[in-house]
DNA sequence: TCTTTTTGATTATACGCTTAATCAAGGTCA
DNA sequence: TGACCTTGATTAAGCGTATAATCAAAAAGA
């Protein structure tokens, strides 16, 4: 016969009631004091029952506040990758920063989705069918979902979340935040025109999502000053000799490219020809590095707003929670432009 | 008036039950197979609930299974600093790598106490006297802790827990996962006796907690094989010229620092002097670096099992989590010796 | 044939919290 | 003085699941 596991016993609701003398309604009013009055509590029963949890070190159990509907101040963080990336420099940790940021303004403790890992590869939302996500008040997504389906289908549970980047589903009215893309590439036009360029070649990323549609429009906005404009989505291992001398013969004079490996890789098929940046061509990335090169600052690029994204997704979740009758909050905030020595006038 | 939020309807367990023609009881018993069989199941009945499941999709409410099951798979997580430190080569930045790898095998989700932040200064574990910390089925304490006598009263609130770092508590047998200090700087002394050292200083700092107090003890255990060992603890404000001469006077041919700055210190009066490491002096650095310098490389030095230390501490917080009546479990790592290039044979 | 065991299920309760529905007591007001 | 409101509480009904306690029927054993 095994010694049966003993339990720990927590301290609960009625523990508290009963210490101060009250009913269990009055503890939990006291917890989380609603608007919408449906309970009332006298000053010296309130009094009583603070009392009463700072004796007993009373923490509402937040499993059981989620199954009654209650609010539990914990808003969970959902990453298809590893949440602390092991590379340092990456990409997503600002976002991170961010989020905590705003998490601790706002009082809310940051629930980790690590338990919905598989064995390998990404993550999924609903592991095995089921869907951890529950126990927090709503969830920020960030990174690149490996399926879409996924996002619609956390949207029919009803459940709030926020998605760090610009996501577009039928059906289905998201809330996110996402960096001015396409406002920031426009203004990078602009500014390789104030610069005497007049031709001058996009070339982005063949995986097309919302964000790197943003950035083709921004490119494609400026058509009017009468500027000569094209646009080619290819791999990198695409950017050979050839490529590049046709670039010149068309008589490109800048490249703007959606991300930094498509920077350097045409960088490379340059220096082959043994030519240089800005001097053969000049180049400008659209984007900040996913991993941070030790040469960055030479770059003349864009820089995204990650640490205030996240802090702003936390605010926007907040409010979505809080009244989930509003229509989704989008917000885009502004890129900044970094001047590097890639980029020369003509 | 306002519009009531329409709430979901979820699909539930008697949804399938009443589907399957069964009780709520089998649709359990068929979602999870324990193997203390209470409830038994026929073939005929579980295939009927398997379609039933499928043609509703449903999908368990983990929440509800928490609660039910009395474990919430929460794991909580304090740090006296903010979670994410900005400086992403920050020293605690690995513990947290292992954590994440830990919970994610072990199928648990991550708390951050980010709300029990203050306005400034470090946080602490009741803020306010209330403890967030009874959200989570246990925690992880992260960071010197500024006031001991709140580990204490954790403690004794019965909730379980495990410091990263050796703690002693009067009254108290903690949890902690620890590094070998002893051990490693036992080590590194053994190594500079091999390397025909004979007279060696300990610098250690002025602070003297735990981990001190264990490299301490390494750097005498060494005192048999007549080596002359001394020991002194100061501010590296106070490693200056007359210092660094005296130290060369009595003949010291190796110093051990218990810290980085305390090493760069001494390497800067070294070279005040005209001087240079190791051929004035040789230095070996008894632990990692808080925020990584250009050049840590160059340094001999031991080094942290920072990674192991987090996935360890979650290990055993679930397994104190599981039988609290066991008794607390204290876990040493050993650290790794690596060479450099500040310290030479004599 | 009568008792015992095994199999396959049901019922009922607990988990800790929120909240609608109620209610008692005291205060207002015509 | 009785009708009505306000305040400060209680009661009870869920939320979706797990599981101990039961139970009926069939199988096995004597």
């Amino acid at each position: 016969m095994s010694v049966k596991q003993s339990r720990i016993k927590r301290v609960t609701q009625s523990d508290v009631a009963a210490m101060a003398g009250v009913s269990t309604a009055v503890v939990s009013a006291v917890i989380s004091p609603k608007p919408g009055k449906t309970i009332r509590v006298g000053e010296e029963a309130e009094k009583r029952v603070r009392a009463a949890m700072e004796t007993l070190g009373y923490a509402p159990d937040v499993v059981a506040q989620s199954l009654a509907g209650g609010k539990r101040n914990i808003i969970g963080v959902f990453t298809y990758e590893a949440i602390f990336p092991s590379d340092s420099e990456n990409f997503f940790y600002p976002f991170l920063l961010g989020i905590e940021r705003g998490a601790m303004k706002l009082g809310q403790d940051l629930l980790l989705f690590t338990s919905s890992s598989l064995e390998k590869g990404p993550r999924s939302i609903f592991p095995g069918g089921a869907n951890r996500m529950g126990v927090a008040d709503g969830a920020i997504l960030l990174g690149e979902e490996p399926d879409k389906r996924e996002l619609k289908r956390l949207y029919d549970t009803g459940f709030p979340f926020v998605t760090i980047g610009r996501r577009d589903t039928d059906k289905a009215e998201l809330n996110w935040v996402a960096a001015d893309y396409t406002a920031a590439v426009a203004d990078v036009v602009k500014r390789c025109a104030a610069l005497g360029h007049r031709k001058l070649k996009f070339v982005g990323a063949t995986q097309v999502r919302e964000q790197n549609i943003d950035r083709e429009r921004g490119f494609m906005d400026r058509q009017a000053e009468n500027l000569t404009l094209s646009v080619e989505r290819l791999e990198t291992d695409d950017i050979d000799g050839a490529w590049l001398r046709r670039c010149l013969d068309d008589g490109n004079t800048v490249v703007l490219t959606e991300t930094f490996k498509h920077a350097v890789a045409l960088e490379r098929q340059v220096a082959a020809m043994s030519g240089s940046v800005p001097q053969t061509i000049s180049i400008v990335a659209l984007a900040s590095p996913l991993t941070r090169p030790a040469d960055v600052e030479r770059w003349t690029r864009i820089s995204v707003p990650r640490e205030e994204m996240g802090e702003v997704a936390v605010r926007n979740l907040i409010a979505q929670i809080r009244s989930p009758e509003n229509t989704p909050i989008k917000t885009t905030l502004p890129c900044g432009f970094v001047p590097g020595s890639t980029l020369q006038a003509i």
